[in-house]
This record gives structure tokens, C-alpha cells and sequence, in this order.
DNA sequence: TTTAATTAGTACTAATTAAGTACTATATAT
DNA sequence: ATATATAGTACTTAATTAGTACTAATTAAA
């Protein structure tokens, strides 16, 4: 692991999108479409983002719809991390309701853990959305472009 | 997710363990024994860790076993993970053979997701074995030591 | 006030991944 | 020879994730 779900991922280009008309409300459907992404996908995950998270405003019936409540700049990858797959915890040291952490009398890493995640979790802290929106970045980019394809799942 | 998965939980146990003495080899069953983890969970482990990466010797036969390649402040966080996760990488972008990458007209996240692996990959790469394993640590701890029990899992 | 389009909520199923177990082969010291 | 190890692999079960479906509530406009 220590690889993020799909849905995460699907929510970064969904969250990209929306970042791209922040002016207005863009509905699943419409999402959807220009994404690639599968209807129930993207209906899916606007859901979780909205319970989960303070990134999304919604508004019921016609001309309903998604928009970011902040701007991209302003979201963090933590942030959608978090709302999507829950609190960044690279193991499960920091909850007690865990039973490896609770049973274990050999458990000599007392909470090391937890620094850890801090510094995973302040490292993602520092990135937005919009710098991984941004095609014109900083750093050097070794990626090459999928070839073009239909839907996305 | 960004979640370890139970084994590399496991596995640093053992080699915390195997860093306490550092001079023999320790075998599988006395790991069990002195850790709490079931024989067979530390067999596991430690064959995965052997062939994955290049943080231990074994040695077969009576008094044969297991003992550290390298010193514990030699051995990161991010070589253990990777040995028992796999590369880290939060999406799957940088893999060419995933289909949701190789498929998607729309991905304009353009490997982006790649430096965020990198912040991660050396942000890892600066915990060393022997951090997890010291108490006398610099930062604060907020931790509550778990009652104790027979065995882990 | 009816209709069409939309989100909200929830529940279920299928697919994938991780964990756990078991077995056989090989090596080594006594 | 024997007892004690690791090496390798394959299989089963458990847990998690992804995908689908359905119903209720909301809203704008005809």
C-alpha cells in the first residue's frame, strides 16, 4: 500500500474540474461527462467530499450542483486525502480502538508512529490543489501522457 | 488508505526486535516467542523482508535465523515499507501499467502526483529504524501505552 | 401544481486485496 | 540420521474497496 484508493483519485479530478469553473454549480451529470468518469462515480464521491469534508457546496433540483467552497489554491491534498480515506495514519497506533495497538504488550514503537504521520501529514499540508492542477511547475516532470482512451473506469 | 497494511506494522516489531541484538541470528520462532507474533506471521515477514529487500541475513539450519544486514540507524522507514508495500506511490500514476492512468483522456493532473510521491518518499527516507525504536526522542509524545495482553494477532 | 432535473441517503453486491495457513524442499549443526 | 532452521509456493479466508441500485427530498420552470 501506502497508495491512495481510486476513489481519491477520481475526487482530485473531479475537485480539478469544479476548480475550473468556480464561478458556478456543475452537477454530477455534467461531471461526469467531462471527465470520463461513470455517472455513479462521480454522484458517489461528490456525496462522500460533502459529508466528509468542507470543500463542496451543494444545491438541490434543476440547475443544482457541486461548486468548491474554496479555491484551489486554498485545498489541500490532505485535505481530500482525508475526507476520502480518513485520517492519514500510517498505522494504527494513534487509535485506540485499534486491536493491534491495544492488545500488543511487545508494541516498543510507543507511539512513534505518530510522528511519522505528522510529518507525512504537514508535507501534504503544503501542497493544493491547484499545484497539482498547475502544468507550469517548479520541479522537473519525468511523466509521460497516457494515450487517449474513452471512459476512466 | 494511506494506511500501512498490518504486515509492515509486524514487520518493523521484528526487526526492532532484531536490532536489539544485533550481533546473532534470531530465528523465526524465537522472534514469535519474544515479539507475540504468531509463528507463522513472523515466517512470513521475515521471508517477505529477505527476498524484497536488502535488510537481512538469514542463515538455515540449527542455530540458523535472521539478523540485520545493516545497522538500525542505516535503515529507513521508507526501505521497510517498501520492502512489504511495495514503491511508494499515492496514485498510480506513475504506473504505466494501470489501466486508470493508461486509459483516461482527461487525467490533466499530468504526473503531479509523482512529486508528491517524492515529498512523501523522502520525508520517509529521513526516519530511520533506530527513531522508531528510541525512546529518548526529541519530539513530543502523546502517547498512551496500550494495556497489556498475550499476543498481537 | 405537475414535471423534470437534481442532490441526499442508504443499502446491497461484486471485485480486489490483504492476511492467515499449510505444505514441501533444502540446508546445517550435532 | 535427526532435529531445527530457512526457502518457496500455493491455497483459503477475511477485510476492504469499488460499483450499483433504489428511494426520498428539493428546486426551477412549464
Amino acid at each position: 500500500m501506502l497508495k491512495l484508493n481510486k476513489m481519491t483519485d477520481y475526487a482530485v479530478v473531479c475537485l480539478g474540474m469544479l476548480a475550473r469553473k468556480p464561478d458556478r454549480f456543475m452537477s454530477a451529470s455534467e461531471l461526469s461527462k467531462e471527465t470520463g468518469l461513470k455517472l455513479y462515480t462521480v454522484q458517489k464521491i461528490l456525496k462522500v467530499i460533502l459529508a466528509k469534508s468542507d470543500l463542496l457546496k451543494a444545491e438541490r433540483g434543476v440547475y443544482g450542483g457541486y461548486t468548491l467552497k474554496k479555491k484551489s489554491n486554498n485545498i489541500t491534498v490532505a485535505e481530500i486525502i482525508e475526507a476520502l480515506d480518513g485520517p492519514i495514519s500510517l498505522t494504527s497506533c494513534g487509535d485506540k480502538s485499534d486491536s493491534l495497538c491495544q492488545s500488543s504488550d511487545i508494541c516498543f514503537l510507543g507511539g512513534k508512529w505518530n510522528q511519522v504521520n505528522e510529518i507525512i501529514r504537514k508535507s501534504l499540508n503544503d501542497i493544493s490543489l491547484d499545484d497539482l492542477l498547475n502544468f507550469d511547475n517548479p520541479f522537473p516532470v519525468e511523466y509521460e501522457k497516457p494515450m487517449l482512451n474513452k471512459t476512466m473506469n
